[in-house]
RNA sequence: GGGCCAUUAGCUCAGGUGGUUAGAGCGCACGCCUGAUAAGCGUGAGGUCCGAGGUUCAACUCCUCGAUGGCCCA
């Protein structure tokens, strides 16, 4: 046959299930591309209210793991939810270009490591490989960001290493330092010896791990003072798991409010030991009091102003105190010995103790964290290495009581692992304890998800907040702004732009300007005070006050675009790992913060943009609403580390499953804030289950719409459509405006199981089933409204799942409409109100069915044999929702292949009644006696029941108190007394008459029949729509049977002409069926 | 060492303000349906709600202590 006439236009395109995800999702990246559907959707919205993200820029040198297509997930479904809300949402990209990570990287390439090899290599040729090696990993990035479907704009992206960014920067610093926010310190900070420079506080928080570390117990001798009780040697226990910083000791701290004791061994008269009493167990060991004879007790205060000798006297004393106790309240009574060893340049309280009482400051230790050479025993060696050195040399002097180790985190370099030392250096800082109380008050107004981290983490972060240390003695970052004079260190400029530095140097800047080392450097001019000349502090500063300054710097503000930047701050919405929370969150706040009023009135040109400035509110936080996510963990809960070997590529896994699959678990795992683990099984059963019905349900619309139906005016309207049609569009009602309003509340996980538990529920298990033999003719009322309540149905659920997957829906919804589903609304125009009686009225029919399905199980009744009559009992409901039972009581007797549905009154005798006590109204009266009062209620008989259920007074009595029965304090059940199958959940039963009558019995077989021929057609390999011509040969009684159903028969298995034989002519595709011990043969052929 | 959060079916997770039958999905077993078929659907088994005390008429839920795991801080 010529091609042509047969043939049906598809007017929607079938989904093949074994087509690959990543091929569909293939089609769409390029389709996407080709329309430029991304910008073209911003273009749109032009105009429109702007919803304002802030993109968290990615550190351009990693490779992307599985944990940033989570983030990026959220980020990208939140933007695509408000852009199809009608909002403007500009999505630029950013990049996290400068610091220790890309020099590191560097270093590792050129195969060096430390400052040595920098300086010798050139520090105008690292840094310009730091400037290349940032791109290595961009194209990955953007690769990802594609295929995963996250929408970010990056024709124009901000770079934190480029001039006009810098020198926002700049301006940020320089604006800080006139508000006396910005200065120079001498601190103890942790300090990388690796990579020569101290980090902030946020840095090492990201560095704590477990160490084993050594834990020494010395005994020191105390110079002998009046008063002392014993004339030996008197020896004051310390301990310290810094062995190194012994050479540097200064004094000991003593705890003032604690008591201390002076102990002799049994026996010995020759020496005592102090310390403090509450370590006696953990020093002198469990028994001690048996060993041990307090001699004397002494206060903390007490033992204040006694001298010692100190361990190790390598490093000789210049000026200050030196060998003497100090009582200090920061020692702590839970560990040690209650005495503490102080070297004022190793640690924070050591340097404030020493401060406060003129202690000797010892610093033997160099950048690179060795002793100097000059040292003996360990001159040359670095610190931690010298250890065992240090000890030995301890027990040669005969101080050291005890040596062993103790397992405690201790903090390394985020970056390249090294031990952090605690050293006295100088350093910039800001002074963000100077507006740590309106940081405070700025995240209060922060909605935060989940909201315990804004209160709890971040809040208590805040309220602990020191300065921070922003400068690094590095190569590669945002060279610090500030010029010292080289005479005097008093003298001090700030550039707060490039323009100030030109006017400084008199001189234009040239066209090539490079503000990063070591160009820079090489600007000086001569002192304003007359002698010195004006040096750049040789620093950079930390990439954390790059990216948190990002608000403004990505627009260059406030040089230009001041519009730009007031349009866009502060964001409506950010969204990042957990891991965040001491980084870009905590940066963004503190800077925008500390600029407060300036960053908005936008220094230079504060005219500029005035009339668009009304949305940037200077109290407000930088941003509104923040989601947090937490970790992604292997499938077995471990978390994912290159080292583990479970790290999870990214691209191989969408490949696999797809990326709306992964997108889609991410999301509904858990909750986002929750760790969740990432198991390639469950995805495919879960999100990649769930995606599966989904195109299964439009291919089954898409299948039979093809036979010719399209929306058209001649569709019933939707309140004429059958109930069980208005009941799935008001459940879509409910679903849109459900995972709308969670949306619009940052709840994704919340959102998306919405909506997919509409479809699965609703829409898959219920509404499609039980509709199918509807949509088998695409003519009649009934299947227009079945059409197209099934084709909105699609529509709707395809825009409320755009966010989460959108290639398959995109896929689906243009095929549906025409349109892509990114410019489509979220919410549609004129929705379906949602009909709660017709809710509750459905699902009481479907327990129903649950309870008429268990019913026929229960007595071996399979579904395809009739039955008469099935009995139910509801609890009471309004009549509006009778009505509607009885509306959608065919569906019921369809599914249930039952001829009649009756519902039974209280008043039937095939009910009795049964009363539930209601203990929560109960207890409010009778308190202990509640158990009893329930007893007697559930006693109640089924007249009794009956009667109150008229109204009539029902008393009930316990010990004599007697009250009257409320209706809250009573539930009444109906249970089914009678011959019938019963099955019942709570109120609810259903009873079916399983008896089989002779005429039951050959509507049954005739189904059989059918349901074999049905078979038969699919095996044969016929179309739905493909007429055939049949035959049946059997036994006599059979054929009675057949031909008493023969119109019935044939209408369903489209047959034109049914053939009714004692036995067929050898027909090898005949098969044989047997039916209560007969046997039928069937065989068919297309009637073409 | 301090703070926070978890611990519920074999697995992954739900379980306002305490209320007497503790749920779902997956997996398992059995079955249904056969015009969504490399699909769709049902029923069932399976729990000392981490442990021990306490408050209460009543505790998965509140309190105390402890165990295990995780996160954060120092």
């Amino acid at each position: 046959m010529a091609a042509g006439a047969g043939e049906t236009v598809l007017r929607y395109r079938v989904l093949p299930p074994e087509r690959a995800a990543r091929e569909l999702e293939e089609e769409l990246l390029a389709r996407w591309q080709s329309e430029d559907l991304f910008h073209q959707s911003l273009v749109a919205r032009e105009g429109a209210p702007e919803f304002v993200f802030f993109e968290g820029p990615p550190t351009a040198n990693g490779r992307p793991g599985i944990h940033h297509v989570f983030s990026r997930t959220l980020k990208d479904l939140f933007c695509r939810h408000r852009a199809m809300r009608g909002f403007h949402v500009s999505r630029k990209a950013g990049w996290d270009t400068h610091g220790l990570p890309v020099e590191i990287e560097v270093e590792k390439a050129l195969g060096i490591s430390g400052k040595q090899d920098i300086e010798k290599l050139g520090v105008e040729e690292f840094n310009r490989r730091c400037r290349e090696s940032v791109w290595k990993y961009r194209e990955e990035w953007e690769k990802l960001s594609a295929r995963m479907g996250y929408w970010l704009d990056y024709t124009n992206p901000y770079v934190t290493y480029s001039n006009d960014y810098v020198e926002s920067v700049w301006w940020a610093l320089k604006t800080l330092y006139d508000k006396e926010l910005l200065y120079q310190g001498h601190k103890i900070l942790p300090y990388c010896p690796r990579c020569g420079t101290s980090l902030s506080s946020h840095e090492v928080a990201q560095g704590y791990e477990d160490t084993e570390d050594p834990s020494i117990y010395l005994a020191l001798d105390l110079e002998s003072a009046p008063g002392s009780v014993s004339s030996g040697r008197r020896r004051i226990v310390v301990w310290t798991t810094t062995p190194w910083t012994l050479l540097s000791n200064a004094a000991l701290a003593v705890n003032p409010g604690l008591t201390y004791i002076e102990v002799r061994k049994n026996g010995r008269t020759d020496w005592t030991l102090l310390l403090a009493e509450s370590r006696a167990i953990a020093v002198l060991g469990q028994e001690w009091r048996s060993k041990w004879e307090i001699v004397a007790k002494f206060s903390g205060s007490e033992l204040a102003g006694m001298r010692y000798k100190r361990p190790l006297d390598w490093v000789p004393y210049a000026e200050g105190a030196h060998e003497v106790i100090v009582a200090e309240d920061f020692v702590s009574a839970d560990d040690g010995s209650g005495v503490v060893h102080m070297s004022p340049a190793f640690g924070a309280d050591d340097y404030m103790a020493g401060k406060k009482h003129g202690l000797a400051f010892l610093q033997p230790v160099n950048a690179r964290g060795e002793f100097p050479a000059d040292v003996p025993v360990v001159g040359g060696m670095g610190v931690k290495a010298a250890a065992p050195q240090i000890i030995e040399e301890l027990k040669k002097r005969d101080v050291l009581w005890k040596a062993g180790t103790v397992h405690h985190p201790y903090p390394h370099c985020w970056r390249c692992g090294t031990p952090l030392l605690y050293y006295a250096r100088s350093s910039w800082f800001v002074r963000t304890t100077a507006f740590k109380d309106e940081m405070i008050a700025r995240n209060a107004a922060i909605n935060w998800s989940p909201p315990d981290m804004g209160a709890g983490r971040f809040g208590m972060w805040l309220e602990n907040n020191i300065d921070w240390a922003i400068s690094r003695d590095r190569y590669w970052g945002t060279p610090l702004p500030v010029w010292v004079n080289d005479e005097d260190p008093s003298e001090v400029e700030v550039m707060g732009s490039y323009a100030d530095l030109a006017a400084r140097t008199g001189r234009a800047l040239p066209d090539d300007f490079d503000p990063h080392k070591p160009f820079i450097d090489a600007y000086t001019w001569p002192a304003k005070s007359g002698t010195g000349t004006m040096r750049r502090a040789t620093e950079v500063i930390d990439a954390w006050f790059d990216s948190g300054s990002m608000s403004f710097a990505q627009w260059h503000y406030p040089f230009e675009n001041a519009e730009l930047f007031r349009r866009h701050f502060p964001a409506d919405f950010i969204a990042e790992g957990v891991d965040q929370t001491r980084g870009w969150f905590y940066s963004l706040l503190a800077i925008a913060t500390g600029l407060g009023d300036d960053l908005v009135k936008g220094g230079v040109n504060p005219s500029a943009g005035s009339s668009a400035g009304s949305s940037a509110n200077p109290l407000a936080s930088p941003f509104r609403n923040v989601v947090v996510n937490d970790l992604v963990l292997d499938a077995n809960g471990q978390k994912m580390s290159k080292s583990r070997g479970n790290t999870v590529e990214p691209m191989a896994v969408m490949e696999r499953h797809g990326a709306d699959a992964v997108r889609l678990f991410l999301v509904t795992a858990s909750q986002v804030w929750k760790p969740r683990s990432f198991d390639e099984a469950v995805i495919r059963g879960t999100a990649g289950r769930f995606l599966v019905t989904l195109k299964n349900l439009y291919g089954f619309f898409a299948e039979y719409a093809n036979f010719g139906w399209a929306p058209s005016p001649a569709d019933p309207g939707r309140d004429d459509r059958p109930a069980i049609d208005r009941w799935v569009l008001s459940r879509l009602a409910s679903a849109e405006a459900g995972a709308n309003r969670l949306l619009d509340a940052f709840d994704a996980t919340g959102a998306a199981r919405v909506v997919m538990e509409f479809v699965d529920e609703d829409v898959s298990k219920w509404y499609v089933r039980s509709s199918r033999r509807r949509f088998w003719d695409a003519r009649g009322t009934d299947s227009r409204a079945a059409f197209a309540t099934l084709h909105e149905v699609l529509v709707a659920t395809c825009r409320l799942l755009a966010p989460f997957a959108p290639f398959v829906t995109d896929w689906m919804h243009r095929e549906l409409t025409g349109e892509s589903v990114h410019v489509a609304p979220y919410v549609r125009p004129d929705p379906f109100a949602p009909k709660p009686d017709l809710d509750e009225a459905m699902r009481e029919i479907r327990t129903l069915a649950t309870l008429g399905r268990a019913a026929r199980e229960a007595a071996g009744v399979n579904v395809r044999q009739p039955l008469a009559r099935m009995v139910c009992v509801l609890p009471v409901h309004g009549p509006a929702v009778d009505a509607l039972v009885q509306e959608l009581v065919p569906l019921l007797a369809a599914e249930l292949n039952v001829k009649s549905v009756e519902f039974a009154s209280s008043a039937d005798a095939l009910v009795s009644l049964e009363a539930k006590p209601n203990f929560r109204a109960l207890g409010q009266r009778w308190g202990k006696e509640t158990p009893r009062a329930a007893a007697a209620v559930a006693a109640l008989s089924s007249d009794t029941l009956r009667a109150f259920e008229r109204g009539e007074p029902v008393i009930i009595g316990v010990d004599g108190t007697d009250h009257q029965l409320t209706a809250e304090e009573v539930t009444i059940h109906r249970r089914a007394s009678g011959p019938l199958e019963v099955q019942e959940d709570g109120a609810r039963f259903a009873a079916i008459d399983t008896t089989v009558t002779p005429e039951l019995r050959a509507e049954g077989m005739a189904r059989e029949m059918v349901s074999r021929i049905q078979r038969l057609r699919k095996d044969t390999g016929l179309a739905v729509s493909d007429r055939i011509r049949l035959q049946i040969a059997g036994p006599d009684a059979l054929r009675a049977i057949a031909e008493q159903h023969r119109q019935w028969i044939a209408g369903e298995v489209l047959a034109r002409e049914m053939i009714l034989t004692d036995a067929l002519s050898a027909d090898p595709s005949a098969i044989a069926l047997e039916l209560d011990g007969m046997t039928a043969h069937i065989a068919l052929t297309r009637d073409s």
